[in-house]
DNA sequence: CGAGTCCTGTGT
DNA sequence: ACACAGGACTCG
């Protein structure tokens, strides 16, 4: 479910509330959830205070303390995961984190896609992504986008290019860019590349600030809507007309996954 | 590269 | 009954 936009706005929703905050129960009530053992899993988390949240891409780090020895949770909400302040557990719940003085975080996850992982330091797995899609510069995009032979799409669903587009902003940065999803990086000009840069930023930078109020009720309780009430161009609009030239919206898929754009303002 | 896999729910 | 879902891994 969730892409960039969403996870930043859901660790700025539970950083209000946890931080600093001594874990004092731990339940997990689905072993797939939980990377290793579930039961050690519990045994590290006990007693740890939460000094911090961050996003790494897709992926939300809480940084904890014991005493002297830090050490970190890693929580990745894959398709469906979600954390709801105070909810009520019920058959989706697959983990729950009860904060001393403070809400019980409670992880929701129908497809059991959703990882969390308990570690000493930031797994591997996460230093090998690719740049912030918010913080990486026009030129050094301009390069990389153009140093690589892919399809535009593939590209940048691949976290190892940058970290955290998924399905929907992709789809919504190439239309903004008016670039073809199937387009080959390495033959993308300067100027194109560029206003994908710039694309990219927009939507993620809109989607941010357009989720920012609603989805923090998300966090907070159940049934939150921030998330549906996103507007998007093009993703999920087959056969609509384009908001800018009124041509239908087309689907194809490319890297397997279904793919929204204007077959009139992006051309081949 | 695409295809299959992990899961469950929803919509046609 | 079947297609599809906002993710990512593994395989050929």
């Amino acid at each position: 479910m969730p892409e960039l936009p969403e996870v930043e706005t859901i660790i700025r929703g539970l950083a209000r509330r946890v931080i600093n905050r001594r874990i004092a129960g731990v339940e997990f009530h689905e072993p797939r959830t939980v990377v290793g053992d579930p039961a050690q899993a519990v045994e590290r988390l006990l007693g740890q205070t939460i000094r911090g949240i961050r996003r790494h891409g897709k992926y939300i780090v809480f940084d904890l303390q014991k005493g002297r020895k830090e050490s970190c949770l890693v929580v990745h909400l894959r398709m469906s995961g979600n954390f709801v302040l105070d909810g009520e557990p019920g058959p989706h719940t697959r983990a729950i984190v009860e904060l001393e003085g403070g809400p019980t975080m409670v992880f929701h996850d129908i497809r059991k896609f959703g990882r969390w992982q308990v570690s000493d330091d930031l797994p591997a797995r996460l230093l090998q992504l690719g740049p912030e899609p918010l913080e990486i510069s026009e030129s050094e995009f301009v390069k990389q986008l153009r140093g690589r032979r892919a399809m535009a799409k593939a590209l940048l669903l691949n976290q190892e290019f940058l970290r955290g587009l998924g399905n929907i902003y992709a789809d919504e940065s190439l239309f903004r860019a008016r670039i073809h999803p199937r387009a080959i990086t390495s033959r993308i000009g300067v100027k194109r590349a560029a206003r994908l840069h710039r694309a990219i930023q927009e939507v993620l930078t809109d989607a941010i600030a357009q989720g920012g109020s609603t989805i923090n009720n998300y966090v907070n309780s159940e049934g939150g809507q921030g998330y549906f009430q996103l507007s998007t161009a093009v993703y999920g609009k087959t056969g609509e007309e384009c908001t800018v030239c009124a041509a239908p919206i087309l689907r194809i898929i490319v890297a397997s996954r279904s793919t929204h754009y204007c077959g009139r303002c992006q051309r081949p």
